[in-house]
DNA sequence: CTGAAAGCGCTAACAA
DNA sequence: TTGTTAGCGCTTTCAG
């Protein structure tokens, strides 16, 4: 009781495997008629291609997923490749093979490392846009070519993009608030340190935190932009906490470690309570020393995985892509971030693949 | 520039392919020198098998992944039931069945169910031991045979069972007793409602949250099992509340509702914090009111997909089973419930498969 | 428009 | 010990 082939619709329909072939391929060469009988049979039967055989048959060329991603910030980029990876690995038995081009940091050289994964000749795209003004006529001209771009961590949202994977940011903002709230009386004051408001992700994020922090009792929110520079963040945070009364700061991106510094500086270690974004090994101390009270962590690796997923399931499921696959965020804390330190952890300090894969579960 | 095959080394070689095939894969009945012959020249040329050639060659049965899950509590069992037939649904094209005997409630005939998935001649079982002791024999005798046995949701440690996916609850204990501690001034005394503390996950979800709540400053913690029943821990959290300065409550179960309501008896609504586990669409209400403050959630669909995630990369890829498979739970909070509540929603509800599937992307 | 037949690269059963 | 051969299920070319 095998599962019925192209062989066995040919039988039932008194045809052969050809014209079965042409029907299910909507090929030309075939009357409507007789098309319809078979995708009938076909359907009644619950028929499914053999894909190895499809794949043997066509000798096609491996499903090709081109992904260029940033090399920098590596704590960060890495597991988003190693989520991408990891899925990508569980399906090479059917030909699925990745070809990595990488961009040194975020929004440099995009433009270019797409162009040449496109002229590679991929099936589908995997990308951080990190200009998407610059990147939409190269993402445009992949879809209108047939090759289905994702979006991953940040989005192109203008672009016709097939899907796009990334953290909620709203969600960031709402949950930074509300823990924010918990730990400081009623109408404390607060601030958000963002890099610019001009970058989608960082606006929802304070956007979402504004409507939180407010709505939960919370007083007064100043927010600083300090485009991801590292002493800006530290004078503006330095100057921030000696005129004001903050008792609480929420930073949105990943540049928390001067901000960590600043509150040390002003004598406030513990005193102001701080929620950072994502994790990265050295933010651990400040864990211990209660200076980050919680980190919203946006989960690389499942984002990899989730975006290799979607490609995949589109490919070779022909399952439809959804607009946008928005994942909600972890929370980290000193409960926790034993964890997530450890899921970080190159591979190589594992004892199997399977112990690496299974440590990732997040 | 084709890939070089079996028949290309076999040229070279002079041999044919099939010395060539039994050379690659150590089999009997060719000398020990042609082998190594063989292996050089491959080696050298770079072989690697077409793994769809070898899967249409080889013409396995179908892959049969048996699952026997209770089909109460609904909200719980429907999402890990859903998790298990989205993963397994993305292999239906390699021939991946799921046989699903669902018993009424946990623990109950579970044996019987897990018994006659056997007797159908699956290759892997997912399974919830609600009765571990019971099942024990069962699971070692399918690991006896072959039958890989996946513990989902609850474990059956002390069987031969390959793996298991569950929620790390020591680290759902912590977190329950960090968040409570965030919102209590230091040294409020606390109450644990649990189960029963001979199943070990009640255990160790107390221990993780005493152990973390003293060290997070709090005071005295009260442990009180309710043994899973409504009425019961109705009774147990009135009386306590009446009894002892209570300043936060955590219940470690489902069990939840009895003690919201009790909350709300004593007229403590809000005034007693309360960190709940899990989430259904009763619990909705008491997040709005702020009787909930946050509730740990076991994200029993992720579990469902990372379980035959692992029987999938084992069967078709061969890979390892990592020994148990801890995920992190999620923490819901008002920020947040929507998207956990949407989540849940009958897949019914939505426009599209893929956005069902989108959808569930917490 | 439809049928027949030749493979795709590999495995496995049977011959030599 | 080694060679030969017949498929696995599908696509594709060439006849009819």
């Amino acid at each position: 009781m095998s599962k019925p082939g192209i062989r066995e619709i040919a039988r039932i329909a008194n045809v052969s495997p050809g014209t079965v072939d042409r029907a299910l391929h909507g090929r030309k060469g075939i009357t409507e008629e007789t098309r319809r009988r078979i995708l009938a049979i076909a359907g009644s039967i619950g028929y499914s291609p053999d894909l190895a055989a499809r794949a043997l048959s066509t000798r096609r060329a491996p499903v090709l997923v081109g992904v260029s991603i940033p090399r920098e910030i590596r704590y960060y980029f890495d597991q988003l490749l190693a989520g991408i990876m990891s899925e990508a690995g569980r399906f090479d038995r059917l030909g699925v093979k990745v070809l990595y081009s990488p961009m040194e940091r975020l929004g440099q050289d995009d433009v270019q490392k797409a162009s040449e994964l496109l002229s590679r000749r991929v099936d589908a795209l995997i990308l951080t846009p990190g200009d998407p003004q610059a990147l939409t006529p190269v993402i445009d001209e992949a879809e209108s070519r047939g090759v289905r771009v994702i979006c991953v961590d940040t989005d192109a949202p203008s672009s016709r993009r097939s899907t796009a994977v990334c953290v909620n940011p709203e969600v960031c903002g709402r949950l930074a608030a509300e823990l924010l709230a918990s730990y400081l009386p009623e109408g404390s004051g607060a601030a958000v340190i963002t890099g610019m408001l001009e970058v989608e992700d960082h606006a929802k994020k304070t956007a979402g935190f504004q409507a939180m922090y407010v709505g939960n009792g919370g007083g007064a929110v100043q927010v600083i932009e300090a485009h991801e520079d590292e002493d800006e963040a530290f004078q503006k945070c330095f100057a921030l906490l000696s005129r004001n009364p903050i008792a609480g700061i929420y930073v949105n991106t990943v540049n928390c470690l001067p901000v960590c510094r600043a509150i040390g500086a002003a004598g406030l270690a513990g005193k102001v309570k701080l929620i950072t974004t994502d994790l990265f090994r050295e933010m651990a101390v400040f864990f211990e020393k209660g200076v980050i009270a919680a980190s919203i962590h946006g989960r690389p690796f499942a984002q990899g995985e989730i975006a290799v997923r979607l490609a995949l399931d589109h490919l070779l499921n022909g399952r439809p892509l959804p607009r946008e696959s928005l994942l909600m965020p972890h929370v980290v804390m000193r409960s926790n971030l034993r964890h997530f330190l450890d899921a970080m952890e190159p591979a190589a300090h594992r004892r199997s693949a399977a112990e690496a894969f299974g440590g990732r579960q997040l």
